[in-house]
DNA sequence: GTCTATACTTCGATAGAC
DNA sequence: GTCTATCGAAGTATAGAC
């Protein structure tokens, strides 16, 4: 499905160069924020001339949105192997509480304010992603025999979330006042809840 | 102190023009991302020159910093005051689940990991408003009989913070599954643990 | 697949007239 | 306080040679 419409050549989607071209948006992305990810300083930070992005990319629109999906991609599929592996409340506090993750979310969620052709997408996987997550916290708290007037798995996910975001979002500023007592609170109150869950 | 070492002339900081820039920025931001803060499309939606944003503005660093103190300072005081008159844990939470107030968060963190120049000042401004916040949160837990063991304030806080933060993020995004949920159960828990807690 | 060359746009910022 | 005029840098994108 080569798009027929357009006349203009694109490099094949397995080429080593576009990868290293997705790798490198990437890496900017998450070090100087999404505005700072142009066709001229990923090439340049690449080692390789700006006129190739366009090659590999229609747009630049086109190259944010591979960054995404790709590790969109990537951390449904982490989520769903480790919920297979252990679907307990800790392994998927450790999922959530990751730096990189949540920045990476922040940045996608700023340039889906700024490119609403990039919202949907990211939406549709904001669904998918917690839709694959709630399924575990339902089952977790099923489980331990916590009913849904107790603590509604939703809203259990959605302070999960937001706890970490928060926390690595503050990191990323250099705040980190209550970080270490809240990680630890969260991590007794989950074992206390689930005796199961084992710190790997 | 007018900053003796540039010859450019800077305008009054009291001007209503200057003002009506600051407006627009902040409008801008948060309809359209940071990165739509741009001398030229916030003087054409204000209706005036893009070299008057350069008269009252010396770099456009020094408008985001204006736009961001005016509305932080403004945050800080409405906790403040919020707190001199009621500071039960219901209010803390309705002034945090504010929409409007984390996109704006969203958009300088953002900004933040865009322009360093700004970091440190949003840094600063975190740690004040979260300052403000923990000394009600931590008066209103041991004012109920809740202890440090039970929940640390600042683990409530970062909670809060953290569950408005997502709920808003997603709001932008257009999702909004298990969010009246969530509100709901944070009031009803809210007001079983606080029953002076009257909604406003 | 990568290069040169290039068109066009938008940006930040300043000088100087009024 | 606001205007005209203007620079130089950086951005997206395309055409066509190699």
């Amino acid at each position: 499905m080569t798009s027929a419409s357009s006349p203009r050549r694109i490099g094949a989607v397995d080429s080593k160069t576009r990868a290293q071209l997705l790798d490198t948006a990437e890496l900017l992305l998450l070090e100087e924020g999404y505005a700072a990810v142009t066709s001229r300083r990923v090439a340049a930070r690449a080692g390789l001339k700006p006129q190739l992005v366009h090659y590999y990319f229609r747009t630049m629109d086109d190259l944010f949105l591979e960054v995404f999906r790709r590790r969109a991609e990537e951390n449904v599929a982490r989520v769903e192997r480790a919920i297979a592996a252990n679907g307990s409340l800790l392994v998927l506090w450790q999922l959530n509480d990751d730096p990189r993750g949540a920045r990476f979310n922040i940045e996608f969620v700023a340039l889906a304010n700024h490119r609403k052709a990039i919202r949907t997408e990211i939406a549709r996987y904001a669904e998918r992603f917690r839709a694959a997550q709630l399924e575990a916290v339902t089952a977790s708290l099923s489980a331990l025999g916590v009913t849904e007037d107790e603590l509604p798995p939703i809203v259990a996910l959605l302070m999960m979330t937001g706890v970490s975001q928060v926390l690595a979002l503050e990191d990323a500023l250099g705040v980190t006042a209550g970080h270490e007592t809240t990680r630890s609170f969260i991590e007794r109150t989950i074992a206390r809840v689930d005796p199961t869950s084992v710190d790997g």
